[in-house]
DNA sequence: AATCTTTATCGTAATATTGCAATCTAATTA
DNA sequence: TAATTAGATTGCAATATTACGATAAAGATT
C-alpha cells in the first residue's frame, strides 16, 4: 500500500494523470510562468527566480521534463529549457472537452 | 522538509497546483470521467465503478471536494456528487492561455 | 592544467499520499 | 426499535514527495 494502483485504470487516464500531477506543484508552475514570460527559452536562472535551493529546482525540472512538459537542449555549458507544448495541449484539450460536455448537458442537480 | 513551501509563491500559483494536484491520481480522473457520463450526478456507485476499497474512494472524492472540483449534496441517504464547472475550466482556462501566448511567440529554440 | 560555472545526482530527513480494515454516523427500511 | 444501507472517519502500514547539503560531471575560462 502506498502506491498509487496504477494497473486498475486505462493508460489515458494515467497518462492524464501524471501531465496534472507533474502541474500539482507551485513551484512547477512558477517555473512553467517563467518560461512562458522569457521570450526566449530560458537557461539557468530559474533557480534565481525560485526561492528554493538549486538542487530543488533541479528536481522539479526533472519531473516536468518526465512528464514531457517541457524539454531542455544542452547549451554549451548550460541547459536551455523550454517548454514542451504538445503535453501542455494534450491536458488544456482534455479539460476543454470536459468543460463542453457539461455545458451541453442539461444538469439538474447541485 | 518535506512540506511544500506554498509561503514561496503567489496565491495564484498555490491555487492552480491545488487544481492540477487533485487532479494528479489516475482514480480521481476516473472519478471526474464518471461523473461526466451518468447523465444525472451520480450518488454513490462510484465505489462500484472503480477497484478500490469504499474508504479509498471516499478519500479521493473528500480530496476532488477539497480543490472544488466537485460538489456534494446529501440526498437522503446517500450523496449526491457532481463535477463543479467553476473550477474545472479555471484550470482549463489558464492552460488555454499559456497554450495562446507560446502560439502567438516566435519560439527560436528547443 | 587549474579553476569556475552550470546542472545533475546522491543521501537523508521531514512530511504527504495511497490504500484498506475496522469502526462510526445517520438516514431508511423492516 | 432493530436491522440495513450509504458514506465518512480513524488508525495504520507502505510508499512517494519535497527539500537541501554535499558532491560529481562537464563544458568554459583563465
Amino acid at each position: 500500500m502506498g502506491a498509487t494502483k496504477t494497473e486498475h485504470f486505462t493508460d489515458y487516464q494515467n497518462h492524464i494523470a501524471i501531465l496534472a500531477k507533474a502541474l500539482g506543484h507551485p513551484a512547477r508552475i512558477a517555473i512553467i510562468e517563467y518560461l512562458m514570460k522569457v521570450d526566449t527559452c530560458i537557461c539557468g536562472d530559474i533557480v534565481n527566480e525560485l526561492t528554493l535551493a538549486q538542487p530543488t529546482v533541479s528536481q522539479h525540472l526533472k519531473e516536468l521534463k518526465n512528464a514531457e512538459l517541457i524539454k531542455g537542449s544542452i547549451e554549451g555549458n548550460a541547459i536551455c529549457y523550454c517548454i514542451d507544448e504538445k503535453s501542455l495541449s494534450k491536458l488544456q484539450t482534455y479539460l476543454a472537452n470536459i468543460s463542453e460536455n457539461l455545458e451541453k448537458k442539461k444538469r439538474n442537480c447541485c
